[in-house]
DNA sequence: TTTCGCGTTGCAAACGTTTGCAGGATGGTA
DNA sequence: TACCATCCTGCAAACGTTTGCAACGCGAAA
């Protein structure tokens, strides 16, 4: 029986070894470079193998051995270098053990998010990384009840933290609101992340918190909600519009920041001196723009190989306990943040 | 025999087909949808498979078939969103008839690029698109042996041009520049990208003949050679400090006028009005910076979709030509490049 | 010369599907 | 009742590897 398509018969290991006049088995235990071979049987293998030119199946070594040296990543996105850097980080990782990747964009969609793990997870990969899943809990159970190794990056909340690689957003969150605060700020905004990713909560409760235990209040009017987009950041200007602008904003990444920047300067005021702005994560450009944004720093490329390290672990040996690992922030401080002017209002 | 390691047998076509009283070819007839199968054993079968919580195995069903529904991606980075954007595209022209996608990031290392190439080819994917390859025609000699469905994106030269997509750059970037001259700019300078890549050098030759076509002689001082990064565009700095300086910087991509904005803004000039700045790309940044980037626009997403589809038919049927496609670019204006001050040196 | 052991080699089964072919059931028509 | 077409169903082979097990060859020890 034939199944394939026009395309020619490869050459599979059965004709190296014809070639060769040894047996398929031997041709096998050279590709995998096996000892216990005779050296001119090796040579003669591998003269075959160039001259039929020959390159293993990936599919049929899978299946044979159960497992395709492959791993999954979900994504949400590739807009921002935040994905981008922790994909790095990965990929640093899983090079010398020579593992592959295969990428799942779901821009956020729940469908399609639970699609793809469902897919993913027979065969095609050996374990899959979750990088800022929107609702986990919803379409993970089916690898739980399977075993199938799988960490969550930039996660927290829900029973599934304890497989999952973040950051302190808390501490992170409060030690920038204190560095405003020290600065001398007393009106700060806050543009909130996505609301139904429990990092953004986390920011802004330490925010909140931050500014109670310096005994200034948290006023609503001050928080506004965004989205992680840039564009949401830009819509802040609507803070300024208030009778009592205030004198800092902080927000909750980078992008949102740059967003903020922008409609700072709109207004007509500079940056540092007028209004101060904080960010978070230090993606790239982030030192890049002008000012520098002052920010916390999220180690995005050590995510990823923590990430990776972790789910390979797990793979090699599924009794190796999967666990929460909380890497450091780090406040950065660059130029968008100075002193108050002394105010003009009240 | 068993080689499976300790993780538990999975549950396969078998295990349906004995759950449900049919013969797995049934099952495998329910799976993929066939008809001629009596309503009430596909609905036991459908039955049987929710409670065994049956997925079916990509390995051995690729094997089987002798296709992957996978394509395999080779990028040289995931830092900008120039990338991502054409990832996007790619995505999208996917989805619909279920193909995956592999990643392979290069960060330009020859090595890497040819290594992957080979170890894709076999079985892992049944296609490859090569964003914006290095140096090809090194190691894709063997693809074209083996008939391997393989197409160029964002490149030109070499006689592998005819399964590519790219754009006018040589258009953009004479447009480009004559805008910059009709403004009334006469001393423009150019910060080059990778010189090893062909669209790099049809940009600047674009530049120098528009330059010429309008009677002004073009200074090599006024050349730069950036390297398509961000840092590499700020370094354009050096260009200021002529004692000619420049009424315009034309970079080569966006990621390099945003680092000529920086370094001028630095210098104390003020963007649009000591100095204009021109892009090439429009990623999505380039809206949002301040002030908005006059740029010429590369149609990355439909270049995405463009080269996914190309690949898509060729893999569908083999005789069907691959092509050039080449895409208009489109000079954006925005605020970046205004007519040049009066002069105050000279 | 016989025996033992070890380094080599090969056979065959297994991985989990898809699919050509043929056989069985079913129902309509002559 | 016999026959034929149509619709279902199942067997078995094939996809290209890996690997446990058994057998073989050969030199060293007895």
């Amino acid at each position: 029986m034939q199944h394939r398509s026009p395309k020619t018969r490869n050459t599979t290991i059965i004709d190296v070894a014809r070639e060769a006049g040894v047996s398929y088995t031997t041709v096998s235990r050279v590709i995998n470079g096996k000892d216990h071979i005779k050296p001119d049987k090796r040579e003669r293998v591998r003269h075959a193998m160039d001259r039929l030119g020959y390159v293993v199946n990936q599919q049929a070594r899978s299946l044979a051995r159960g497992r395709s040296q492959v791993i999954g990543l979900l994504v949400p996105d590739l807009g921002s270098s935040y994905v981008g850097e922790i994909v790095r980080g990965i990929d640093q990782a899983l090079q010398p053990v020579n593992y592959d990747v295969i990428l799942y964009t779901t821009h956020r969609r729940l469908v399609k998010e639970s699609a793809y793990v469902t897919s993913i997870s027979q065969g095609l990969a050996d374990g899959l990384i979750l990088i800022s899943p929107t609702d986990p809990e919803m379409y993970v159970s089916s690898l739980q009840a399977r075993n199938f190794p799988f960490v969550l990056l930039d996660h927290t909340g829900s029973n599934l933290v304890d497989r999952s690689v973040g950051v302190t957003n808390w501490r992170g969150a409060y030690d920038a609101t204190r560095y405003l605060i020290d600065l001398g700020h007393r009106r700060i905004a806050f543009i909130n992340g996505r609301s139904d990713l429990p990092a953004s909560a986390e920011r802004l409760a330490a925010y909140q918190t931050a500014l109670r235990d310096s005994g200034l209040c948290v006023e609503e009017a001050l928080i506004w909600q965004g989205d992680y987009g840039q564009p949401s950041g830009y819509r802040s200007t609507m803070l300024l519009g208030l009778e009592k602008p205030p004198t800092a904003i902080f927000a909750a990444n980078d992008l949102m920041a740059f967003g903020a920047m922008e409609a700072v300067r709109e207004q007509g005021l500079r940056i540092g001196h007028d209004i101060s702005v904080m960010g978070f994560d230090d993606i790239p450009q982030a030192a890049q723009v002008n000012p520098p944004l002052t920010t916390v720093r999220q180690p995005l490329l050590e995510m990823g190989r923590a990430a990776a390290r972790m789910l390979l672990q797990h793979i090699a040996d599924p009794s190796h306990p999967l666990t929460r690992i909380e890497l450091e922030t780090e406040l950065v401080i660059r130029e968008s943040c100075r002193p108050p002017a002394t105010r003009r209002t009240a």
